[in-house]
DNA sequence: AGCGGGATTTTCT
DNA sequence: GAAAATCCCGCTT
């Protein structure tokens, strides 16, 4: 099968690394945006800062499913930000998509979000405003439409940087932060 | 250019 | 009751 997701069936920190440079495919009101994932962060049961580190609660269920599916929650009163699931060690382990970069329907993504270039998709709720992804997509499976994942071949390690993550006040200290280098799309050097 | 506050859900102490 | 995996706007230099 061409879309098997076993490559992301692995510890987070390693699947987190193997799916920058993988595409999404959302389709929406009968158009196509395509983008690239330019930075991710790694989060699992292990881990002070993760939603999964208290144990399963109803929002973070999504986190307890197979590798491929899409855990979306709502933050900060405001904002949505999506993840990946990885790993079936069944303890809650799943991918924070931080950045991705616009292959095509750029104009669709304008729509849903008023912004330009590098503004577009260069955060974690920004790139969920700009693909519309809300609560409807929390749970959905990565395999079938209308966002899809596909999954392209591993980076070498040379055009990833490691370093520690954003936006947390516990585990900081922590290298589970991925990025490609020099890619102008990622949300903070 | 840079800082600080506000919006407002979900979860935990 | 408060903090959180954020972003945007308006105020100050």
């Amino acid at each position: 099968m061409q879309n098997d997701f076993s490559a992301i069936d692995t510890p987070v920190a390693q699947a987190a690394e193997r799916l920058l440079g993988c595409e999404l495919i959302r389709t929406v009101h009968g158009s196509a945006i395509r983008v690239r994932i330019v930075e991710t962060e790694a989060y699992d049961s292990t881990d002070a800062a993760s939603h999964s580190y208290h144990g399963r609660t109803a929002r973070n269920d999504v986190m307890f499913k197979p590798a491929g599916h899409l855990y979306v929650y709502f933050t900060y009163g405001l904002h949505y930000c999506c993840n990946i699931v990885t790993g079936n060690d069944k303890s809650g382990a799943a991918v924070l998509i931080r950045a991705v970069e616009p292959l095509t329907g750029e104009d669709t993504m304008k729509r849903f979000r008023s912004k330009t270039g590098l503004e577009l998709c260069n955060g974690p709720a920004k790139l969920c405003q700009a693909l519309a992804i809300d609560r409807q997509l929390n749970g959905h499976n990565l395999h079938v439409t209308p966002l899809k994942l596909q999954l392209m071949p591993t980076l070498s390690s040379a055009a990833i940087t490691k370093t520690t993550r954003v936006g947390i006040k516990k585990a900081q200290n922590m290298p589970w932060r991925f990025y490609i280098t020099n890619n102008p799309y990622v949300s903070r050097l």
